[in-house]
RNA sequence: GCGCCCGUAGCUCAAUGGAUAGAGUACUUGGCUUCGAACCAAGGGGUUGGGGGUUCGAUCCCCUCCGGGCGCACCA
């Protein structure tokens, strides 16, 4: 890569006047007038070679020049000591042409190969709605998947969702005492459909759940069901059990596919819960008795709380389950990461269970990372599915596809074409209003706001996409070629080729949002491009624009696979 | 009260310690008889919450104050 030659070429310079580098800074400007690359080394290390920034960088110039090379067109000293290098117009030539020849591998990297990554992501609980904070896990979790694949690594999907524990007995308590009004059995019936199914046991989530913190004999009542969940004791509970775990389910399964994620492993918490159990008691020297239950004391020093890991119940909390998983998940997969993205009101929790796995499973521990997203806020407020107060998944994606479908041509497509070109297009409104953000932030979901298909959006990119795709269809048999007959290396063609920089910082930081963000500013370029250029006019550099044309496409359909939104050929 | 995170244009958000802090949106205007107008072009809009410090250079690092979010023992 370029990056890494001028890098070479500025170490050896430093080393020919004696300065001992720690660090080689080298920029990819966005500005034109500082070149393709700058370098700050003058900057940085005037001080020691006792030189002023300005005589240093020149001193590096000259011996830069002592080793011509064919990449580099011109190195010139900008500002208060940058050193900038231009790159010519036979590299530009050859890095698209590589670009093309790489298809749909332009963009990928090899800096994980031969490493095992497993990403947990999403995490619904069964017997709860799958609302839009587990939307914004899952588009987030999917693509860090994606980018994670692409820089080489043989990576596993993993969903853990919790089927047992309060929130689950809460759900069956309603589910058994729910009234109607006629007084009947409120279950649907097993050929109700699957939409029935799940607002029932969401109704009966919500009346236990309130039913729990109004009434104190409610309260021991749904502790009972807990214990019995766990140890399958209560035939009763047993069958409603089953049935509302079977129906939560498969109605997340119709939303994975919905969304394009399929995981490789499901994890629940009534596996990892007895496993989690049994290793906090083989290890009373790490985890202590108090109250009854059984604790995990953090240093407060470092910020650290105490925490129940098992309750005075008998019974695995939160903390010990997810202990267990780290194991379980190494038994199927032996990992060299772990990532497991959560939202950020676990941060604290994760840390203290992060410092205990330290020691009881050392080497896992530092194998696992823990990356928090934002919450997914309305401007009303918080979500509370006690309440009812809840945004679905479903309800979002089929709103924000009616608005689609609303735009969408009548005449151009077929009626099934049209249904699902709406969802890609809505899925692509949504994913990219959550991923255009560094995922550590709060989003104030704003309907208006932030679903728009126009300007900074996902069917932006998607209708750029659509463009580039007919523009080709149109130059079928055309020549194309990089090289033919080019005047000079514009700003389109050099945007495209940062996309592989783009790729291996997103997934050395593990954000998305670098590759949307630049996605835009592609789009943006080639969109302009489009508007002042025309491309099929027989001209001599027509084979040259086509190949511009033909790398963003590849760019884009590359891109937005990463983001995990998918690219229609027309819309 | 303690800990972690955040505060950038009216709004939603970018910016790898660098050069003149950028996009979108909204608003005002212009462009479809040329390859797709979900597009393009132009315009105004900023004490980067306040104050101090480190640095050749701070939106970014440190301190402090103000404002907001989350968490702080048997829910997940």
């Amino acid at each position: 890569m370029i990056r890494e030659q001028l890098r070479g070429l500025i170490q050896n310079a430093l080393h020919s006047l004696n300065l001992e580098e720690e660090i080689v800074e080298l920029e990819q400007t966005t500005d034109p007038l500082h070149g393709d690359y700058a370098t700050n080394v003058a900057l940085m290390y005037a001080k020691k070679a006792g030189l002023n920034p300005r005589e240093l960088a020149q001193r590096i110039t000259e011996e830069l020049s002592r080793a011509p090379s064919s990449d580099i067109e011109k190195i010139e000293i900008a500002g208060p000591g940058f050193i900038n290098f231009r790159l010519s117009d036979e590299y530009f030539s050859g890095a698209l042409d590589n670009a093309l020849k790489k298809s749909k591998k332009w963009g990928n990297n090899e800096t994980l190969a031969g490493k095992k990554v497993i990403v947990e992501y999403a995490d619904p609980n069964p017997f709860k709605e799958f609302h839009i904070g587990h939307l914004m896990s899952n588009t987030i979790g999917e693509s860090i998947a994606r980018i994670i694949e692409a820089s080489g690594a043989d990576t596993k999907r993993a969903c853990y969702q919790g089927d047992v524990g309060m929130h689950v007995a809460k759900a069956v308590w309603g589910m058994i005492w729910i009234p109607n009004e006629s007084g009947k059995p409120k279950k649907p019936s097993d050929d109700a459909s699957l939409q029935k199914k799940i607002s029932f046991i969401a109704e009966s989530y919500a009346f236990g759940a309130t039913a729990f913190e109004a009434n104190p004999s409610v309260k021991e009542q749904i502790a009972g069901i807990n214990k019995n969940i766990y140890s399958r004791e209560g035939p009763q509970t047993n069958e409603i059990y089953d049935w509302g775990r079977k129906v939560s389910l498969d109605y997340f399964e119709t939303i994975y596919k919905k969304l394009g994620t399929k995981f490789d492993f499901n994890f629940f918490e009534s596996q990892t819960g007895e496993f989690g159990k049994k290793v906090v008691l083989e290890n009373p020297a790490i985890f202590e008795k108090s109250d009854g239950a059984i604790v995990y004391k953090g240093d407060e020093s470092k910020g650290l709380h105490t925490r129940v890991f098992i309750n005075s119940e008998g019974l695995p909390t939160y903390e010990s389950k997810e202990l267990g998983l780290a194991k379980i998940k190494y038994d199927i997969y032996p990992y060299d990461t772990s990532i497991v993205i959560t939202g950020n009101e676990v941060n604290d929790y994760f840390r203290v269970i992060l410092d205990a796995m330290s020691k009881v499973f050392p080497e896992l521990a530092k194998k696992t990372v823990h990356i928090s997203h934002g919450m997914l806020r309305l401007p009303s407020g918080k979500m509370s599915s006690r309440t009812g107060d809840v945004i679905t998944a479903e309800s979002l994606i089929a709103d924000t596809k009616e608005r689609a479908l609303a735009k969408i041509s009548q005449e151009a497509f077929l009626q099934g074409e049209k249904d699902i070109l709406a969802e890609k297009v809505a899925l692509g409104a949504i994913k990219y209003s959550i991923l255009k953000q560094a995922s550590g932030k709060d989003i104030i979901f704003d309907f208006e706001q932030s679903l728009s298909f126009e300007g900074d959006s996902g069917p932006y990119l998607q209708y750029t996409y659509a463009r580039t795709r007919s523009l080709l269809e149109k130059a079928k048999g055309r020549d194309i070629d990089v090289l033919f007959k080019r005047t000079e290396t514009n700003a389109l063609h050099k945007v495209i080729l940062h996309f592989p920089e783009i790729v291996l910082r997103a997934n050395e930081e593990r954000e998305p949002h670098f590759i949307a963000t630049y996605l835009i500013e592609l789009a943006r370029e080639f969109n302009s491009f489009y508007a002042h250029t025309i491309v099929l006019n027989d001209a001599p550099d027509e084979p040259h624009k086509l190949a511009l044309v033909k790398a963003v496409s590849q760019t884009l359909e590359n891109g937005l696979n990463l983001l995990g939104i998918s690219a229609p050929e027309r819309m």
